[in-house]
DNA sequence: CGACCATTTGATATGGATCAAGCGATGTGG
DNA sequence: CCACATCGCTTGATCCATATCAAATGGTCG
């Protein structure tokens, strides 16, 4: 594309946090309250490593507040981020006994620390929750199935993949507060900040979406966004 | 927009050919007689259908011998390989209703096809094969998670990992005996056939590989492959 | 105000896609 | 048994989407 008339999209007002601070109404997921009552609340800070890949993975995590990135980084340095993970969601869980991924909190957040062996020990006799655990995997196998769907795709496609993803996850109406950066974004879509970036003015300039500030976007054509996600 | 062959409408009928034909011992995964005595073997042809995506996932399978290939098409008619399958893997085991991906057969082949209510019943009373279904489900995941790593790699990277990947899998010795198409390769890969073709010719030259024959690689020096390997 | 960090924008480079032949095996009908 | 159609694969020429390099802008905080 070429430089579009080089409307500076305006940006309304000068907001402060790009939060998700919210206590947002825990939706749970599978595994309810047995899990709830057995595991310990936590806090990380904004870039806090929660678990390092390839640790044992003595414990899995329940987000109570905040956004969690998990991630993987190659020799080379190119990382990959694999998820982001908001309240209710659950991460860490292996069938294996390390981690295969690394697990940070993009924000400041609070989770619910679950050791594993105390679950495991509790499924061997309840077969619920022995369900909700293959359940879990199983979640997570589609995601990242996903995922691969998308790293297939254009860099537009992939946006807007994320884009109405995001919305499903973390929307108030047609906003949507992005808790990540925008490197957090690319190394989710496999793409550069400034692809991402671009893409995102493009999608402005098609009125498409609305870059209120750059953490929050409006979607103003959802039918357009939804063309895009093929 | 990239890649991908628009759905592999022209089966080329009948065909015996492209090897993997000696039946391979039944490298036992997970789920061992318990299993095998439950299920009804059953033989597809070439290029046949073993089940669609988002068809209930009434059965799951167990290859005896061939290969089978999972693949997710696009609207637009791009094709994604999700996995290839052999002797003694499992495939098409879901947590969700429907399968997630269709399944075909690359060679002719023998499946074990298993009924998964029948399954979890089983699973209901036997702890340990509740385990090993999410077991399976768990080795899924880590495979797609590769998947992942694996599609933000360069073509060069891409083509080595499959091939050391194919050769932990079916080689004897350094030979590879592949029995999918350069087009499998490439949806596979999330590239095109010509850069399949062209990179295994770049690895030929550079004495990394030897092409015998199209379908049969041997792989002469396997650090060279390593270090790609990122 | 000034420093810093995140994001956007601009200019250019490039890896892999696309379009287009060519080539070698394999099977087919004469 | 041979010319010929196919099919799967390779090779070549060119194009283009996204990466890379570089700089400007803007928001946040001390």
């Amino acid at each position: 594309m070429l430089t579009q008339t080089a409307v500076p999209a305006v940006r309304s007002g000068s907001f402060k946090r790009p939060a998700m601070q919210v206590p947002p109404p825990p939706r749970n997921h599978e595994l309810g309250s047995p899990v709830d009552l057995m595991g310990a609340p936590m806090s990380f800070a904004r870039n806090a490593e929660i678990y390092g890949e390839s640790e044992p993975a003595e414990y899995l995590y329940k987000v109570l507040s905040g956004t969690v990135r998990t991630y993987k980084v190659l020799t080379d340095g190119r990382r990959q981020v694999g998820g982001f993970y908001v309240a209710g969601d659950i991460f860490g869980l292996e069938t294996g006994a390390e981690h295969t991924f690394s697990a940070e909190a993009i924000t400041e957040c609070k989770v619910l620390v679950i050791k594993r062996s105390t679950l495991m020990a509790l499924a061997e006799r309840d077969h619920e929750v022995a369900r909700a655990l293959w359940t879990i995997t199983g979640g997570e196998l589609r995601r990242s199935q996903s995922h691969i769907m998308l790293l297939i795709k254009s860099a537009q496609e992939r946006v807007a993949s994320f884009l109405l993803e995001m919305a499903t996850r973390i929307s108030a109406g047609n906003a949507v507060e992005l808790p990540m950066s925008r490197q957090d974004i690319a190394d989710y879509l496999g793409l550069t900040i400034e692809t991402v970036s671009r893409t995102l003015t493009i999608l402005e300039n098609a009125a498409t979406i609305e870059l209120s500030s750059s953490r929050r976007i409006v979607l103003r054509n959802r039918p357009a966004l939804n063309r895009l996600n093929a």
